[in-house]
DNA sequence: AAAGTGAACAACCGCCGGCAG
DNA sequence: TCTGCCGGCGGTTGTTCACTT
């Protein structure tokens, strides 16, 4: 263990990334692929380390990204992420498409828990503060509520889960069930998308680390989310399969320079050079041969794109490895949940729905890397 | 107008587990 | 089996900006 030996060499830039460098982390990954991290910043032209560029490329410069606030049914869906699955940023974003760990990290510690405390739930253990011990913290909240805590007896309870980190079950007492008065801010805009409905069921449950196995000797108290009182939470769940591989469509008079490295939507650069242009349109050309989703550590970039036709579709193999986790089990085995409905699984028409708000989130993506160019400039 | 404050966001740090030699 | 490298993750800190006093 110890320090990455990136982090010995000297010379090494740190802090804000500047547009130019941007530039070069984006066309040398647009062009070659990442590969192996720690090989970027040399071949990029990088005084950074590899970690640097990693982080700037998944949180900031990746063209899957969704940017912008969070929509509260977002953040609603967060907050249910978290009760289930704790601090594991990594897992909640991937229930999020566009969105980054980082991200969500970043509104959890910043937002949530404070609506969260002022709701009189403790953010941690997603209980009533008054059952967490913190009076203190519950006082506070009744003098900015006038009085009440919201919740205060009829919050969402999930089983403590404190310790299943250690694989110690730690069996909660049935708790009260929740009220139509809680969820209903929760759920406020669970109906936009009726396509793509994602209950709680859904949710990995049937992790046994968390003693949450579906064997009937659980505690687990799972509210019935589908019914009237809990309408199932709808958002635009895509499979992990579905990272978002460059399709873009951005408007015409959305093009734009970044020191001569045009994003464009029609393929043409603005110096005439084919190869300093990346066409955001075309449906398979550019992104789809040059990034690397998820390619074997350390491979050398020009070998990328063959290994990836040897291989087959790498997406492939991550949406068959997700068809045997607990989590689509869920939704398979009826058995287990009875109340779990089938709409989770991906039809292709909510495929192809998924696909044109797919192309919003580049659209808005790109609008974003282009706002930011122009703070720069 | 200047200083203070807090929210939001970006990036770094250190640890962990997987893997290859 | 051991060791070192690497990617990934979560916690934390730093920075910027808007708002308030």
């Amino acid at each position: 263990m110890g320090r990455h030996s990136c982090c010995y060499k000297q010379k090494l830039r740190k802090g804000l990334w500047s547009p130019e460098e941007d530039e070069k982390l984006v066309k040398h990954i647009t062009k070659y692929g990442h590969g192996c991290w720690s090989s970027v910043p040399k071949l990029a032209g990088l005084q950074r380390c590899g970690k640097s560029c990693r982080l700037r490329w998944i949180n900031y410069l990746r063209p899957d990204l969704k940017r912008g606030t969070f929509s509260q049914q977002e953040e609603n869906l967060i907050v249910e992420l978290h009760a289930v699955l704790g601090n594991r940023w990594s897992q909640i974003a991937a229930q999020l498409p566009g969105r980054t760990d980082n991200e969500i990290k970043n509104l959890w510690n910043s937002s949530i828990k404070k609506k969260l405390r002022q709701r009189g739930i403790d953010p941690n253990t997603h209980k009533p503060l008054s059952e967490t011990g913190n009076e203190e913290k519950v006082s506070e909240t009744r003098k900015n509520n006038g009085g009440k805590v919201s919740g205060e007896s009829s919050d969402l309870i999930i089983p403590e889960r404190e310790n299943s980190d250690r694989g110690i079950l730690i069996p909660s007492p049935p708790p009260p069930p929740p009220t139509h008065e809680f969820f209903l801010d929760r759920f406020v805009s669970s109906h936009e998308s009726p396509t793509t409905s994602f209950s709680f069921q859904q949710l990995n449950y049937n992790r046994p680390d968390i003693g949450l196995s579906g064997n009937g000797n659980t505690s687990l108290f799972l509210p019935d989310f589908n019914s009237t009182i809990f309408p199932p939470m709808s958002t635009t769940i895509l499979p992990p399969s579905t990272r978002i591989k460059p399709s873009i469509s951005i408007p015409s008079n959305n093009s734009f320079d970044v020191n001569g490295f045009r994003f464009s939507n029609n393929g043409s650069s603005s110096n005439g050079s084919s190869s300093n242009s990346i066409d955001l349109q075309s449906n398979n050309s550019f992104f789809e041969n040059s990034f690397s989703w998820g390619q074997p550590n350390c491979v050398k970039p020009e070998k990328e794109v063959e290994i990836q036709q040897m291989e087959g579709d790498p997406d492939e193999i991550k949406w068959s490895e997700y068809l045997q986790t607990p989590f689509l089990a869920t939704i398979q085995n009826q058995d287990l949940y009875s109340e779990t409905k089938p709409e989770a699984q991906f039809t292709s028409t909510n495929w192809h729905q998924s696909q044109n708000q797919t192309a919003d989130v580049y659209n808005k993506h790109f609008q974003r890397i282009a706002a930011t160019y122009g703070q720069y400039s």
